[in-house]
DNA sequence: TCTGTTTGATAATTCATAGTTATCAATTAA
DNA sequence: TTAATTGATAACTATGAATTATCAAACAGA
């Protein structure tokens, strides 16, 4: 069986072997007596084994013809369940989607977003692709991500950005730091102390909103040690080596036994956004589908 | 996908799918290029899917093509494995043998054979069926049997037959009869026993066969009781309730617990022969590689 | 035995269509 | 800008798959 072999005739024989009866075969496929003759004859050429003895008044399967007509059977199954999960893939419904996402987004907006999809979208799965955010630019535009979730005011051509979260940023300070909630009034009761920052290559435009909230509150912080992981930050503040400003949700998941404490920084203008960004010039159903979930 | 696809236009999308490049992939299958090109659009349309994205300069699958891609690689290995079968069945050295046989066949012949056809041809399988004789030779006219071990001397017309075994005849005796081995000198002994015998219908030229004995020794003997199972004869003789000739064969298999003695009829001219019998009238590849082995 | 019916195969013909060549439009590199 | 390369398109050709008409064999009934 190469690829010569068409499946109109093996569709014929699957007939003819339930018919048992050229002419009868015939008129179910629409198709005149002798032209089903030649299609098995050409059948059984190219296969090289004789599929149906013919003898005398009434046809029968020979053991191969027998064992070629489950097979087409088989083959038939195939051929539908293919077709069918092809359409699913062309509408959308059934895929794959690489997801990429700062680590901050992880404790916010896409464990919701995960069960809302898998409830309407079952046969969509997502690979999850923690990556800063400029990584995550350039893979959306390699097309290696269909949808990236990052901290970024602005991107290049062809990527679309849609803000979907905002929050406020806190304050992160060790647990015997003088200042806490209560005792708090304005961020440039920090002028004093060293920051931990993320590295400006997390993202440009969220570094340039930290510094905006320094230069708000009249100072320039000394800044002692950058980095784009919230634990490590969160374990030098611990040890006494600086304080921080990050997304609030960052702070949700601290653990009791760490040795910090949270100041909310609920009344400054400077917001931590979230947005969702993906590459508009291809078309992508799975991605619709999913965006139309949120 | 459905019977007008032709597996020719999927082993090109398939070309095309590695090739990524319309002009190479037509080389290599042959082809010119928009004879490729009309072949994969078709292919698309058929299917109602985008298989490949022809952005610009370069050709790209799409999620369905590449999904479609696997699934054509299953299915070249389906087809390939398929007509490799289809072969090896035409050929005969795959299949199921639908084998018949009398009782007491399995003793002697049967066990041999299965042992030396399994290692030649390792992909032949049989279906044993024990039935009498003349119900053999009927499914073998009625193709439901390939291969019949009968105990007949002849066969209608398209029915071979082949004497493979010949044994002597023994006499089946109660334990507490007065004659044994060592005094046994010929059947006329036995003038006043009851005999126990197969029936009629078991065989009527094996019957025939066992009256000559009879015959030969110059008596007619009481018959009284028959059957066609060898064990029921033996708890019969057991029993008291007379003595029976069969093939020596049957004889090996009796347990030592039963109360049954066996004198070996040697010297007397007749002996109970095994056939194999076949249809002629159709070609049989399978059949005859087994019947090479014996 | 003859006749009529049924079977699948064959021969001659027609027609659809798959593939060809020639060409185009779009993109890219020099 | 030009030349080269890409896949798509249009017109044409030629293969071959279908058709119709017919045949030979087998069988049933008279």
């Amino acid at each position: 069986m190469n690829y010569q072999t068409e499946l109109r005739h093996l569709y014929s024989f699957l007939v003819l072997s339930e018919e048992l009866h050229f002419r009868k075969a015939a008129e179910k496929l629409f198709l005149s007596q002798p032209g089903l003759s030649k299609q098995i004859q050409l059948l059984e050429n190219q296969l090289g084994v004789t599929l149906l003895d013919r003898n005398q008044r009434n046809v029968s399967l020979t053991p191969c013809g027998h064992y070629l007509k489950q097979q087409v059977e088989i083959l038939s199954g195939f051929l539908t369940k293919t077709s069918a999960k092809l359409k699913n893939i062309a509408e959308g419904v059934e895929g794959e989607l690489q997801i990429g996402f700062v680590g901050s987004a992880m404790q916010t907006v896409i464990p919701q977003l995960i069960k809302t999809c898998n409830t309407k979208l079952p046969n969509i799965h997502f690979e999850f692709n923690e990556m800063a955010n400029h990584s995550q630019i350039e893979a959306l535009q390699k097309h290696q991500l269909d949808l990236a979730f990052v901290r970024l005011d602005k991107t290049p051509e062809g990527i679309h950005l849609d803000q979907i979260a905002e929050e406020h940023f806190s304050l992160v300070i060790p647990k015997d730091h003088p200042i806490h909630q209560k005792t708090f009034k304005s961020v440039d009761q920090f002028s004093e102390d060293s920051f931990i920052l993320f590295s400006s290559d997390y993202s440009s435009t969220y570094y340039t909103k930290i510094m905006s909230i320094f230069s708000d509150a009249g100072f320039y912080p000394k800044v002692s040690h950058k980095s784009i992981h919230a634990n490590t930050i969160f374990r030098l503040v611990e040890n006494g080596l600086g304080v921080a400003i990050v997304p609030h949700s960052l702070t949700l998941d601290i653990g009791q036994s760490i040795g910090i404490k949270v100041i909310q920084l609920k009344s400054i203008p400077q917001k931590a956004i979230l947005s969702i960004a993906w590459n508009t010039e291809r078309k992508n159903p799975i991605l619709e589908n999913v965006l139309s979930c949120f």
